[in-house]
RNA sequence: GGCGCGUUGGUCAAGUGGUUAAGACACCGCCCUUUCACGGCGGCUACAUGGGUUCAAAUCCCAUACGCGUCACCA
């Protein structure tokens, strides 16, 4: 154990209420976050680490990345840089794993082989465990295995350790109790209670000589310390057979806490575990799509989570470090929703300056004509508060790119009182005075002003004329911006070729230009 | 199937025995307005069901239903 920290008292804790003790005070909270590396950072895998992020930092703790591979058949090229980066992307900095080291090193298991090999020899000494000489064939009807349990079990261990000698490959098993039943406190659940016959024998060390999961975790938890063991609702059944191996070793057990899983909504409205079917759901597919890494842990936070004593959503890490506790967790499934996902997003997109937008939208325009390209930090001000995610952009400004054809019908207006003939009158006047604003003038108040002017001399409605120049500018009913701002970002020439284009094809009844 | 966990509006959720059951997203309407959007105002819709306990239950207990998880030499 490591100096300055006591272990907790998991049996001391009732619901969520927590019997401070002296030891408690100077408790130095340690979580992890121990991801097995798939090559793709999973929505919910986030939310995972987040949590025991923000639960470490929050309690002055420390925060430990630990990569589980000791699965070869799942190795993925790359995948651990995967899982680093986006930490990273995130701002989720830990004090302790791969690439900055820490005290207990190594932190990837399969660096670790030696130690699982110890600590699995030290259970079948004591008789916690035994050799599985079974091969996949012995195992026979795999239904009567698993109501039998493995014929090994009873193996005189003498034998056993002769066969072992003998170059005989075995894996090592767990020996569970027939009887009784085991009982462990979760800080979501309360009490959680599983007979003993519910569990099998499980593998701890499999031939290869890799330890599985549910050996692994317990070793290394406890020798790195773990205070906190924040994980998935899947893991719920599996603990009892941790807290056996906790006890066979005569350790004291870390605090549980299982997370509801994060859903998605299918096409008929069922709702199921949130996986790639329901869209992009790893956080490198949500950053693809213009979704602020920011914004993007701010929502996923609150998936199942929920600050007390206030209404506020937007939050930055810092806010939710602040604001973080384990009473605010929702033992209830959520359903990931794009729609709020988005509102989340634009937020955040509001709360940038103009400047800020223009830079990190840049990249989703693609390729701009030089006038466009010109204007842009005007034009990216103009979609801001247009956007749910960056890869919004190019339709919004697909016309600015090029004129579409369009139907006369769109100088359709009601409210103000324009058609297409109505514009064929408003449109010629209206070239002449902008096509006299010099070129250096060429800006939306200065666009805006003269229009206004023109539209008081000729007495006509102002909406009707906006509405007319716009359409005959943008060619589409909905734009990010008014008649004068597209004016503006399409620069002097193009605007005044594109009015003119128009026009024509409203004269000549052959309505737009392709 | 056994075992386990869960269940407040379409979604996220507040709520911890006595409330007109918050708030947000979405949706709808109105206002503002050079379109859309932003912003402002308003509306819609919820305690899964059935039993208890209690003067009183969304809150406590028990069933039922439904959903999810787990029963691997995967994590």
């Amino acid at each position: 154990m490591a100096d300055g920290y006591t272990k907790t008292v998991p049996e001391m804790t009732f619901g969520n209420l927590w019997l401070i003790t002296k030891e408690e005070c100077i408790l130095k909270v340690r979580t992890r976050f121990a991801p097995s590396p798939t090559g793709f950072m999973h929505i919910g895998n986030l939310r995972t680490a987040l949590y025991a992020y923000l639960f470490a930092r929050k309690e002055n703790g420390t925060f430990i990345l630990r990569i589980e591979d000791t699965d070869r058949t799942r190795y993925v090229e790359g995948a651990t840089e995967v899982i680093k980066n986006t930490l990273k992307e995130a701002g989720l900095h830990w004090d302790e794993g791969p690439d900055v080291g820490g005290d207990y090193a190594p932190y990837v298991q399969s660096e670790r082989m030696a130690i699982y090999k110890k600590y699995a020899d030290e259970l079948v000494n004591n008789g916690h465990a035994y050799r599985c000489f079974c091969s996949d064939s012995d195992k026979g009807d795999e239904a009567n295995f698993a109501e039998k349990g493995c014929p090994c079990r009873d193996i005189d261990a003498d034998e056993a350790a002769k066969r072992a000698a003998a170059g005989e490959s075995y894996a090592i098993r767990q020996k569970m109790p027939r009887v009784g039943e085991t009982t462990y406190h979760d800080v979501l659940h309360g009490n959680i209670t599983i007979e003993n016959r519910e569990l099998e024998d499980q593998i701890l060390l499999k031939s290869d000589g890799m330890p599985t999961y549910n050996f692994a975790n317990v070793i290394d938890d406890h020798l790195m310390d773990v205070t906190h063991i924040i994980r998935g609702e899947e893991f719920i059944t599996s603990t009892p057979k941790h807290v056996l191996l906790y006890d066979a070793f005569g350790w004291d057990k870390p605090v549980f806490i299982h997370l509801a899983p994060v859903m998605g909504k299918n096409a008929d409205g069922s709702t199921a575990k949130l996986s790639k079917r329901h869209g992009a759901t790893g956080f490198s597919d949500l950053t693809a799509l213009g979704y602020l890494p920011t914004a993007i842990v701010n929502y996923v936070a609150l998936l199942g989570w929920n600050p007390k004593n206030t209404n506020e959503e937007i939050f930055s890490l810092d806010d939710l470090t602040r604001l973080f506790s384990l009473e605010g967790l929702s033992k209830s499934p959520a359903v990931f929703d794009y729609d709020k996902l988005g509102w989340v997003n634009g937020e955040y997109f509001k709360r940038m300056t103009d400047a800020e937008f223009a830079a990190v939208a840049r990249p989703f325009a693609g390729d701009l004509p030089p006038n466009v390209a010109a204007n842009w930090t005007n034009l990216a001000a103009l979609l801001k508060t247009r956007l749910t995610h960056l890869a919004q952009i190019p339709v919004e400004i697909d016309f600015l790119l090029k004129m579409p054809a369009f139907d006369a019908a769109l100088y359709e207006n009601k409210r103000n009182k324009i058609n297409p003939a109505a514009a064929e009158e408003i449109l010629p006047p209206v070239i002449e005075v902008l096509g006299a604003v010099e070129a250096e003038k060429w800006q939306n108040d200065v666009l805006y002003a003269k229009l206004n002017e023109h539209i008081a001399a000729v007495g006509q409605k102002k909406g009707a004329v906006m509405w007319a120049v716009r359409i005959a500018v943008a060619g589409k009913s909905v734009t990010p911006g008014g008649a004068t701002e597209l004016l503006a970002i399409l620069g002097k020439d193009e605007a005044i070729l594109r009015l003119r284009r128009s026009l024509d094809s409203l004269k000549a009844g052959t309505y737009g230009t392709a």
